[in-house]
DNA sequence: CATCTTCCATACACTGCTGTACGGAAGATG
DNA sequence: CATCTTCCGTACAGCAGTGTATGGAAGATG
């Protein structure tokens, strides 16, 4: 899925690359589309909660929680965020899903900013921004330094936080 | 390109729609990639020009002008972009030809800000910052108000020219 | 008018993938 | 030990799309 988006993660291909034939998979699933919404099903269930808890878990004041976050997802390649966003394109149900979770992003988001003293719809709108700045990263086909540069992540976190 | 991404630009199917047979299509295409290819080429050689012209045309000081071209971009719904920049994933001549596009706007955008009285690095980053935004609000599958509000780019104006 | 080029249709062979029918091995259960 | 369930392989039919070979119509050119 990451490698080559939806299209590519095929019955055939995919036995073939684990070494047993299409006959196994249909034993396991009833299908292709089965095989996909299991594998949607599973990223949105881990997404939901793995980031912001880890963010969390290190007990810091908001403000600098919000610094560890803009790290820790910047850090990922997002490989599989892209292919899942271009596969909604074509397939509403899954749109329906990435929408959820965009949303429960950015009300974390929100949340941290309120908590750092960003006032009322203000802080809406800069969680919007930064969410939008981070997918927006991955949309960069050859990102300039690998990931994001430290001195733009700082620079976005101070904007935020202004 | 812009509805179902590369997999659905086939030339059965395309040539169904026209109203014409394959045989059409390969009197004027070598194969599937050589049409591929030309698409890329007339996207790219479209967007390194147009866009930056229209903003310029109006003659405004550096930072009204960037308040414009914030409004002409978004309100691009960008599924063509975003089908690019999938299929840019597999394949790296296409991601060249589109690292090549962004490198251009976002050293537009860059002058803007430093017209606009942003000194040095602070302008690239800023500048960064905002193309990244730009693309994320593509990203998100299901736009909360249609395409961003108005408010949120009032916003991403004020961040960047603080 | 004859020929030549341009543009398109028809027909065919071929490939990659899907889904189903069936069969068989290996362990669980009575 | 017999049977039954679990898990997987084999074989087949079918579909969608690619690329090629060939022929033919319509206008351009001598």
């Amino acid at each position: 899925m990451a490698d080559g988006g939806v299209e590519a993660v095929r019955v055939d291909p995919l036995a073939k690359s684990l070494g047993v034939t299409r006959g196994s998979f249909y034993w396991h699933f009833r299908d292709r589309p089965a095989l996909l919404t299991a594998l949607l099903d599973a990223w949105s269930e881990q997404q939901t909660e793995g980031v912001v808890a880890q963010a969390d878990a290190r007990g810091l004041p908001p403000a600098q929680t919000l610094r560890v976050l803009l790290g820790l997802c910047f850090e990922d390649d997002g490989r599989l965020e892209k292919a899942l966003r271009s596969w909604a394109m074509q397939d509403t149900g899954v749109a329906d899903a990435i929408a959820a979770v965009d949303q429960r992003r950015m009300d974390y988001l929100a949340a941290l900013l309120r908590a750092s003293g960003i006032q009322g719809p203000k802080a809406v709108a800069r969680a919007r921004v930064a969410y939008r700045a981070w997918l927006g990263d991955y949309a960069l086909v050859n990102r300039p330094h690998g990931p994001m540069v430290v001195e733009d992540i700082d620079e976005l976190h101070a904007l935020l936080l202004a």
